[in-house]
DNA sequence: CTTACATTTCAGAAATTTCTGAAATTACTG
DNA sequence: CAGTAATTTCAGAAATTTCTGAAATGTAAG
């Protein structure tokens, strides 16, 4: 069956959002339309809606399925795969988030370690550079790390804390707010 | 001049990288070139170093200069034109984030509002995965903003609060330990 | 204004990625 | 265990992206 304009728009938008981030436009149709139908779709289902060939689906979903983002079911007395989205966004995102620091960050703070590893190879600034960038990522991936252990509950509640961050930190820090100016 | 191995191999990596991301190898090459060279290099200096084409080496520096992540600097004598990044880590951080965003949140975020502003389309699930996603997406970049606001002083304590950060919530927001499980 | 250099543009070539249809594989059913 | 349905694999086709060399444009100095 056709998509309703609704899901059409949106799965379009997704596929081209899809180049923008590493999944290619196949890849981001097929997740948006998943997350929008209520009900767990099979490939042929896919196949259709989006126009593409079974084999195009197929792969897509086995990449889908690489990233932790889609839930395999089975419906009784139906022998095909069924595909869904996590019901929780929260869960997606957590997913998402992990996958890609896996993807984007964990490679580069192995290798830039084992750049350090190698020893002094007599170019002082770019040892700096390399080790300085190692310990930003080290401190943003630590930080990353304590938001992923915080329960949704509480990570919903430093997310809306607004304007009272700020302070939060000073007093957490046992500091007053400093006369430097920003950034 | 040839690449000592070190930056070789730095350059190698962020070239790789690179199209995990959204750039391409050589623009990824180009920036950690850049990052690692205590020196603003030309246009010329790149060329050589990356064994690419001048107008490669163009098109490279003119997307890294759409990205805000290079600086252009002249030399006193000397007409051409000479790049480098900042030397605050913290901004070239902040740039890239801020650039990300704008690619790849804020366009997604328009889209969702604007197919909720079409009206009811008779597909209340579809609708109502459409309104949670643009309230999650709006709640994460209100959260991006506060941070965005923060001197990076104030960033880095945060960040290296370590496991005080939950108690640090609960008392802000008045309220103790729950007792729900995790997520 | 002319010359000399520097940079950008751009059409086509090269490389890479994505997609397809056919064949192979897997796995359930009777 | 034979037959059928579902899925995966994969080689080549199609599409897209990246890269190059040549030409065009820009720019500063004499």
């Amino acid at each position: 069956m056709p998509l309703t304009p609704l899901h059409q728009e949106f799965v379009l938008h997704f596929g081209e959002m899809g180049s923008r981030w590493g999944i290619n436009r196949t890849v981001g149709q097929i997740y948006a339309l998943l997350f929008i139908s209520s009900e767990p779709l099979n490939a042929e289902t896919i196949t259709d809606a989006l126009g593409i060939s079974r084999s195009n689906t197929s792969m897509g979903l086995k990449e889908l399925q690489g990233w932790n983002l889609v839930r395999l079911k089975h419906l009784p007395g139906d022998r095909r795969d069924y595909f869904t989205t996590p019901d929780d966004l929260w869960e997606i995102v957590r997913t998402l988030v992990a996958e890609r620091k896996k993807r984007e960050i964990d490679p580069t703070l192995t290798k830039l370690r084992e750049l350090e590893l190698q020893g002094p190879a007599g170019d002082d600034y770019a040892e700096a550079r390399i080790a300085e960038l190692r310990e930003m990522i080290e401190m943003m991936t630590g930080f990353y790390a304590e938001m992923e252990r915080l329960e949704t509950e509480r990570l919903v509640k430093l997310m809306t804390l607004g304007g009272r961050i700020a302070g939060l930190i000073d007093k957490a820090t046992g500091l007053f707010p400093t006369l430097t100016k920003r950034n």
